[in-house]
DNA sequence: CGATCGTTTGAGTTTGATCAAATGTGGTGG
DNA sequence: CCACCACATTTGATCAAACTCAAACGATCG
């Protein structure tokens, strides 16, 4: 069981190293594991609470519909991420999350997070640490689509997608799938599909990026990062550990 | 000293009602009240971390800018607002933060936030809870941006802004102060200073609402909701009490 | 072997940007 | 009290990025 949190445990690391017994707890927590398929909803707006929902692998993605049948993406959910955690506190959902791959999900009691909260403090920041790195990257969608071009907008969603994969070690070097389509593309960055597919042969053109097949090749990452003004700092990937600082709550508390 | 934290309190509370020991650790908080004055910077990016900002009094924002030097704003701060909480646990801001009108900030002290959480817990998921509430906002604006025409983008920004203020005692029944220039609203709408004017004075002429002065006067608040197709679930302003369902931790921990 | 979905291409349109300049307004200092 | 300055708002003219509509082409699948 342990191992099925593995990604979650190393995504809550960068927040702080863990004690055993928290990595311990995360393993030992109650999952029931079901499998979605492609473009199946984990979760649907407004639903009733039924639990949390932790994506153990394949790729998810959260997203809004407007009343004319549009759709904003306004997020990705990669393994290791907590796709709902917001209902844990909110109490219900602003928007739905569907999977765009084939999804493993565990879906986790609410009970049992408030007992691993209550035993260990410590997770709870680390969980509150991860939501706000989450929203982090929504601030930064936000001026991907309010400022940049179109070109732009592909380009910085491609680095940070890059660098999210390789960090839960999904990505090679210098590619990664990415199980979207461009219509999809085109829900996250608020284009028109048509927009999108004009630009990514511009990018194709220009021998920085390829994107085909559900397939990421970035040819030059100097260039795209430069022509996308992509700065991953938001993905708080290096955290300094408060540890690093004065430590916040005595790491074995 | 309590009277300063009043809006924060409120806040917290459309979370869960706070323990009165809870209030008062609030009230009892150390903290540093500074003034600014309108257009100077609370918190700059990247910054060293020297304590957290609650609003007390005022309106801020936080904004990003871009190497060319555009502007995005991706967030507003009114009274009871902790506006950079972030750093607390993100340890560095991605993003600053400046007064739009002369602001009062209390400056709390991390090490003080630290003991207040570890002395009351239900008090770190009510903060927890809030910094999730923010993001809600920042999903909202981010399909306000991507897939909003100019008006529904206003209208929208109006509808919120109104509601906003109104929690806080800020506005009357139709009515409130916005102290922003049209050109801090195109920076928060990703729109030119120009066709904000231009569809200003569309509102006006629509006979939906008047944005002039710094004031702005919602004529019809129907016709404007519905124009901006504004659902206000977003915010949590009703947000179900965890207490009304099964208390997540006992009310009096 | 249709059917469905995704991609590609073309043509024409639109929203909102840019550039430029005029007009209003509020504050400061002489 | 007025002259002046800075800044915000308004107006006009032009332009471009991205959209829409429409259709063809290509894979993949039951």
């Amino acid at each position: 069981m342990q191992f099925l949190v593995a990604p979650l445990i190393r995504k809550l690391e960068r927040f702080a190293p863990l004690a055993d017994k928290e990595r311990r707890a995360l393993g030992a927590l109650r999952c029931t594991v079901r499998p979605f398929a492609a473009h199946e909803d984990l979760v649907r707006e407004g639903r009733p609470v039924e639990g949390i929902n932790l994506v153990l692998g394949g790729f998810a993605c959260r997203y809004k519909l407007l009343p004319d049948g549009r759709r904003q993406i306004v997020g990705f959910c990669v393994p290791g991420d907590m796709c709902d955690l917001r209902v844990y506190l909110l109490r219900r959902m602003d928007h739905s999350i569907v999977a765009m791959s084939p999804v493993n999900a565990a879906l986790i009691e609410e009970g049992d997070l408030d007992a691993l909260f209550e035993a260990h403090p410590r997770l709870s920041r680390a969980f509150w640490w991860s939501s706000m790195v989450e929203e982090a990257i929504t601030r930064e969608w936000l001026v991907n689509v309010g400022h940049r071009t179109a070109f732009e907008r592909l380009a910085h969603l491609f680095c940070e997608l890059h660098l999210r994969l390789q960090t839960v070690g999904l990505a090679q070097e210098h590619e990664c799938d990415v199980p979207l389509t461009q219509t999809e593309l085109a829900d996250t960055l608020a284009l028109s599909a048509v927009h999108v597919n004009r630009t990514l042969m511009d990018m194709r053109r220009s021998g920085m990026v390829t994107f085909q097949n559900k397939h990421l090749t970035i040819h030059d990452h100097g260039s795209l990062r430069n022509a996308a003004g992509f700065n991953p700092a938001y993905l708080y990937l290096d955290a300094e550990r408060p540890s690093a600082a004065k430590p916040a709550v005595p790491i074995d508390a």
